[in-house]
DNA sequence: TAGATTGTTAATCGATTAACAATC
DNA sequence: TAGATTGTTAATCGATTAACAATC
């Protein structure tokens, strides 16, 4: 449990400022105020403090901030210093794609296995990560560290199958099917993932746009 | 240009209440109240006839929303009732599970092309659908109508690549790149789907919860 | 020291919730 | 008609922005 709850609204907004901040870090700048930053991501220079000092004082008065070190501090908050396994279940087209997505594990998160019912995929490996049948779900989550389990299949099972999931043990779930997973386990963290919401709120402003 | 602007948390609800009524369709339920949906979709009854009643009187006093009229009325709303023709940059993996993703098109999404730069992925289809080099781009956009593009392509391409498309006439972009495109064009909307984002406040999340 | 810029408090704005009159 | 439930106004809550004293 947390000691002083942090919003939401704030914590989508960290991987941002970390975006933005390793540009930086790659453009060579050594140091910015929440000014010069607030500029460039068309965010206020008071929210950016705000934000930032919901986690301490990372800055200097007069001087700003230093770029690496803040960089890294957000990367801390945001647990991209600790290493975090990942199992997809579904090895379908998503789950594959989220597989072969190499960028991920520059932050940290391995995927180490995908599970899938189809026995077409039985011994398929996708860049060198072995696709099991999912039976052999319960013994590979008893004998290796998993951190997050990643729900890449078709929405009527994935309820199911989520509550299996914290049945032995997994604590966090990265949802992509398009159904809201009923799990009333504090202990337990879900992030949604919903392409069909997102695909028509982008419809909803582009009718908006032609009237 | 709309008239009243309405907030983009309440367009966020809107396809979650469509699926929940969806469901409720599906299951043969003819009416249902504000206060019984609030019960099942964990928002409170208030947040629900505030959000519908931005759009219109949908329901009756006493009876409550009839739940295929209402669900019909969200679809409009949302711009389901349109088709609209996506094509998407970028025939990767991720490319390539958007296109096998039929479910969209029930919502009136119909992928109607690939593009890539990759000469090994020239004249191969997927699902029926025909992967093009990236020069016919231009030809392409102009003898059909495409109303989304979506960029599913690396990020270090995005940006030149959107702005290209907003060039020869896309008013629409669902970005999966991980970056924010940068376009000042009023008429032009853009969708983000960052999937390194969503992981890193699923971690901030797994991280909190451990303290 | 003077100038710059943070950290933080106070003011504003917007979104959510509560309450209730209107009405089916 | 009586009961139920909306549509909508008013109250509350939370998030954003502005302001400025602290301080490097």
């Amino acid at each position: 449990m947390a000691q002083k709850e942090i919003s939401q609204a704030v914590i989508r907004r960290m991987p941002r400022y970390y975006r933005y901040l390793g540009e930086l870090l790659d453009a060579g700048v050594e140091r910015i105020s929440s000014n010069d930053l607030s500029n460039q991501m068309q965010v206020t220079a008071s929210q950016i403090r705000q934000d930032l000092n919901n986690f301490g004082g990372f800055g200097q008065q007069g001087y700003g901030y230093n770029v690496k070190y803040l960089y890294e501090e957000i990367g801390k908050i945001l647990g991209l210093d600790q290493v975090h396994n990942i199992i997809v279940i579904g090895a379908g087209n998503l789950g594959q794609a989220l597989t072969n997505y190499v960028k991920f594990e520059r932050f940290g998160f391995k995927i180490i296995a995908l599970f899938d019912v189809n026995p077409a995929l039985e011994g398929v490996s996708v860049r060198g990560i072995k696709v099991h049948m999912l039976d052999e779900l319960d013994d590979f989550c008893a004998n290796n560290k998993v951190d997050i389990a990643a729900l890449t299949m078709p929405k009527a099972k994935a309820d199911i199958t989520a509550k299996h999931l914290v049945s032995i043990g997994i604590h966090a779930i990265w949802n992509f099917a398009h159904v809201d997973l009923d799990i009333d386990n504090e202990d337990v963290v879900v992030e949604n993932v919903h392409l069909s919401d997102s695909l028509m709120q982008l419809s909803y402003n582009i009718e908006k746009n032609k009237k």
